[in-house]
DNA sequence: GCCAACGTTGGC
DNA sequence: GCCAACGTTGGC
């Protein structure tokens, strides 16, 4: 999962502990989270400045609706979903741990085992698959 | 149902 | 700050 660390970073999710995953408006992502069971492992990617995959969390909850968009005032309010008709889902994420040594975007490149990774082929999407042999290439590397 | 225009994201 | 990639919108 990607976050603008401005926006959300994996220190206000070690601080808070357990956090909803609001705000996800994109299909693609929203299909990925629903496929999401809880306990799942998830990588923690910074977007923005010094792009890396910096933790690791765990979903708490399985998607449900995200509420975020029924409400007006709300940055994420989509009208599209509504409470009998809900568009968006989000799940909770619990933190579980920093990386050792955050993996930069840059490094993640230059590494044959991580060249197949959705982060390369579709930096966009918020919410994205990681392959199982990626990930554990990635734990015991920064773990 | 297609496609151009537009807005947003994210890497550099 | 720029630009490429991509998703969404709206006119036809």
């Amino acid at each position: 999962m990607k976050t603008e660390p401005d926006t959300f970073s994996i220190d206000d999710l070690k601080g808070l502990g357990q956090e909803q995953w609001d705000g996800v408006r994109n299909f693609q992502a929203r299909n990925n989270m629903q496929k999401m069971k809880k306990g799942d492992l998830v990588l923690i990617h910074h977007s923005g400045k010094d792009p890396a995959i910096v933790g690791l969390a765990k979903v708490a909850k399985e998607a449900y609706p995200d509420f975020t968009a029924f409400d007006k005032n709300s940055r994420y309010y989509d009208p599209k979903s509504t409470p009998d008709k809900t568009v968006w889902y989000m799940v909770d994420v619990e933190f579980v741990e920093k990386l050792n040594r955050p993996l930069p975007l840059k490094e993640i490149k230059t590494i044959t085992e991580l060249k197949d990774m959705v982060l390369l082929k579709a930096p966009r999407l918020s919410v994205q698959p990681v392959a199982k042999n990626e990930f554990e290439f990635i734990q015991k590397l920064a773990g």
